[in-house]
DNA sequence: TACTTTTGTATGCCGGTCAAGCAAAAGTTT
DNA sequence: AAACTTTTGCTTGACCGGCATACAAAAGTA
C-alpha cells in the first residue's frame, strides 16, 4: 500500500533538467518530436513536460499543422520566465542590464563608477540599479534568477573574490557575492573577470556551436578569455588569459605600469597607441579620441592602430599554435577601430601560423559591442541557473 | 558463476564503476570505509563489491585491525587484473610496453624503426612486438584491456587518424586503430601526439592532484602537451601545443624546415643547437652527442643549451600568462640536461611572468624518463578502460 | 457522423537502492 | 570454554523512476 501521504504525481521531475538542456536552442517542439530526440517513453516526457510548464521555463508555442487528426501541441523555451541582472564594471564606468534567460538585454543602465571608490560603495550602487531595473520592467525580485558581475581584475571565480587586483584598491579577497547576494533576496551570484565574461557572452550568444574560442580584449589594458573544449579556461589562479604583460616581440625597452619592460600592454593598448601619436606630434587625448580619428579617416591614427595589431598578432600567433582555436574575437574599446586593428592582426597570424592551425581559423570583431560585458555577465548565471542540476534543485524544492 | 537464471542476483552492477573511481587511488579500504565514504547503503556497497571482485579489478588486501569482534576484510584496486600495451612511435624508434593497470611498465622493448616506411609494416611491427610481450610475460590476449600508441605528428584524436602530419609519410588520415585492433582482438586502440601523451603520463603518474599542468618536449622538435582542468586540450583540429613554429624572440631570420624564418625550433632544438656549435667549431654530432658533451661537463655545450632554454623561456612565458598552469614539465632528450636547459627557461618565465601566475609555478623535469612516451600510452588505454562508464559496460555484458 | 491523431490518466512491471532483520563467521574478553 | 562484539552474507519488503500498455477524452479532418 501507498503510505506516502500525498498521491505521489506519477512520475517525478528527475530527469527533467536534461529534457530543458533540449529545448534551450529555443525551437518550439512537440510532445513526440521530443520522443523521438530522447528516446524516453511517452509518459516520461509527457511528465517532464508537465513539470516543466509548471515552471514557466517551458510554454506552450501554438499547435502544429495536423496530419488528419488532433494537432499535436508545440512547447517551446520560454526566455522570459526569469529574469537576470548582468553588471560590468569598469575602472570609471559601470553597465547593469537585466536580461531574459537568453541573454536578451530588455533594460540596461550606464553611469559613471569609480571602482577605487572600494567595493561597498561601489556594489550597493550597483544594487541600487538593479533595483531600479527590475522594478521599471515590472518584474519581481523573486523573478530574479541570479546577479552576474564582471570586474576589471584577476578574480577566484569559485569563491568570487578578487585576487590582488592591480587597479582596484580595497577589493582584495572581498567577498562579492555574500554582500550583493544579502541585498538582493539571496539570489546565487556569480563573479568573474571582465574579459572572460566577455568571452562567455560572445560565446554563448554569437557562437554556441565553436568549442574553442579566444575572446581578445583591446582597450586600457589587454587580456584573452579562453574557451576550450567550450568551457572557459581560468588556469591554477585564474589569471589565464592575461596577455598583457606579455612580451612583445618589438617591445624593446618601453617601460610598463607593471614595473618590466616590453609589455604588450606598454605598446599596443589604448593609451600606448595614443603616447605613440602623441609622439608624432597628433594629439588624439584618449582612446575614444583615437578611435575617432581612426573613424575620421586619419592615416597616422590607422597607421599606428594597425602597427599595434601587429604586435597584438604577433602574441596571438603563439596562442593560436598553442591552443588551435577555431574563432578569434577581438573585442574592447579599440575593436571600434576594427579594421585596421584586425588588419594588423590576421596579417602577422596567418603568416607565423602553420597552415593547419589557421586552416578554418576565423579572426573577427566582437558582435556583442559595447554590451558585451553585460550580456557575458548573463550568461553566466544563465549557464549556471539552466544546469541540469540548477533546474531539477529547484524543481524537486517547489514540489 | 552465476547461471542467469530468475533470481536475479539481489543487486546488479550499475553503480559499480563509480565505486571504483574511489578505489583508482590504491589504498585498501574496508567496506565499511566505503559506506561512509559513498553514503551508499550497506547492501548495496555489498553488491558492488562483489561485482567488482568478480572481476578481478579488486582484490582482497588483508585485515584491519579487529575492534573487539570479527576483523574486516580490506580491498584495494587490482592493478594486475589486465594489461596493456603502450608505443610510442618516434621517426627512427619503436618503444612497445606491457603495463599494468597503473601504468607500471611489465615489460619493454625498443628497437630501431623507420616510420617512413608506411604505417602497415610499422603497425604489424608494433603488433608483433605487443604479442610477444605478451608471451613473455604469461599474460593471454584477452588480459589485453588496450593499445595506446603514439605518434610523432598530428593526429585526430576521435578517429585516431594522422591528420597532415609532416615526417610521416603515408600515414596521412590511415585508420590506426582498425588495422591494429583487427590484429589483437578487437581490443580498444587509442592513439595519439606524442607530446599529449607525454603530459598524460607525467600528469597521471607524478602529478594526479595537478589541474592544469604543460609538458614542454624539446627534441629535434618543439612541442607541446596542455593539461588544463585536469583535461588533456587538443584545440579544435587537434593541433594545439604545437609551439616548434611560433617565433623565437631571438629568432632573427634563422630559415626553418616549415619555410618560415625565427622559428622556435630552428633556434633551440637538439639540431639547431648542434648547429650553432657547430659555428663555434665543436662538433656534437647529433642530439645524443650534444647531451654527452653537456654531461661531461663541456661549458660551450652547456652554454647552448642554457641559450636554447632562454629562447624557451620566452615563449613559455607567454603561455603561462595565456594557461596559468601549476606545473610545466620539461622532457624530450634535451630535458636530459635539465640543469641547463631549465636554468634557462627558469630565469626567463620568472623574469617575464606576473607573481600572481608565478606565484606557486614549478618548472621540472620529466620523471617518468623514457618511459614517458609508452606509460603516457598506456596511461590513455588506462583512463578509457577505468572510466565508469567502460567498467559498467563490461559488468553488464559479462552478466 | 466516422475516422484519426494527440493527449491525459491509470495500471502493472522492472531494476536499482534502501532499511531492517537474522544467522553465520571470525575475532576478543572473561 | 563461554560470552561478547563486530563483520559479513543473505533475505525481505518498500520506494522510486522509468517503461509499456491500455483506455478514454479531446480536437482535429474527411
Amino acid at each position: 500500500m501507498d503510505t506516502a501521504g500525498p498521491l505521489t504525481t506519477v512520475n517525478g521531475s528527475s530527469g527533467a533538467g536534461d529534457l530543458l538542456q533540449l529545448m534551450r536552442d529555443g525551437k518550439p517542439r512537440t510532445r513526440a518530436e521530443l520522443i523521438q530526440l530522447t528516446g524516453l517513453a511517452r509518459s516520461t516526457v509527457g511528465a517532464r513536460v508537465d513539470a516543466l510548464l509548471g515552471t514557466g521555463l517551458l510554454a506552450p508555442s501554438g499547435e502544429a499543422a495536423s496530419t488528419g487528426g488532433r494537432p499535436p501541441a508545440r512547447f517551446a523555451f520560454n526566455p522570459d520566465a526569469r529574469v537576470v541582472i548582468g553588471a560590468d564594471l569598469g575602472a570609471t564606468h559601470a553597465i547593469v542590464a537585466l536580461t531574459d534567460l537568453s541573454g536578451r538585454v530588455i533594460a540596461e543602465r550606464a553611469e559613471p563608477l569609480d571602482i577605487t571608490l572600494g567595493p561597498k560603495p561601489v556594489l550597493d550602487r550597483v544594487v541600487r540599479t538593479a533595483k531600479a531595473l527590475l522594478r521599471s520592467a515590472g518584474r519581481r525580485q523573486d523573478e530574479l534568477a541570479g546577479v552576474g558581475i564582471g570586474l576589471p581584475g584577476p578574480v577566484e571565480h569559485s569563491s568570487g573574490r578578487p585576487a590582488l587586483p592591480p587597479i582596484m584598491p580595497g577589493w582584495d579577497d572581498f567577498d562579492v557575492p555574500g554582500h550583493v547576494s544579502s541585498r538582493l533576496g539571496g539570489c546565487p551570484v556569480l563573479v568573474d573577470n571582465d574579459v572572460n565574461i566577455m568571452a562567455l557572452g560572445e560565446h554563448a550568444t554569437i557562437y554556441p556551436e565553436v568549442d574553442h574560442l579566444m575572446f581578445v580584449k583591446v582597450a586600457t589594458g589587454i587580456g584573452a578569455g579562453i574557451i576550450s573544449d567550450g568551457r572557459l579556461t581560468r588556469g591554477a589562479q585564474g589569471s589565464a588569459g592575461d596577455l598583457g604583460h606579455v612580451a612583445a616581440p618589438h617591445g624593446g625597452d618601453v617601460r610598463c605600469t607593471c614595473g618590466n619592460v616590453g609589455c604588450l600592454e606598454a605598446v599596443a593598448s589604448g593609451p600606448a597607441i595614443v603616447r605613440s601619436l602623441a609622439a608624432q606630434s597628433v594629439d588624439a587625448g584618449d582612446s575614444r579620441g583615437l578611435i575617432s580619428l581612426a573613424k575620421s579617416g586619419d592615416t597616422v591614427a590607422t597607421a599606428a592602430i594597425r602597427d599595434a595589431g601587429r604586435e597584438i598578432g604577433e602574441v596571438l600567433a603563439t596562442c593560436v599554435s598553442l591552443l588551435n582555436p577555431s574563432v578569434i574575437v577581438v573585442g574592447g574599446i579599440l575593436a571600434q577601430a576594427a579594421e585596421s586593428l584586425l588588419a594588423g592582426i590576421r596579417e602577422v597570424v596567418y603568416r607565423r601560423s602553420l597552415p593547419l592551425a589557421t586552416g578554418d581559423l576565423q579572426i573577427v570583431a566582437a558582435r556583442t559591442g559595447d554590451h558585451a560585458g553585460v550580456i557575458g555577465a548573463a550568461t553566466m548565471v544563465i549557464q549556471h541557473a539552466l544546469s541540469a542540476e540548477q533546474v531539477e534543485l529547484a524543481l524537486t524544492s517547489s514540489a
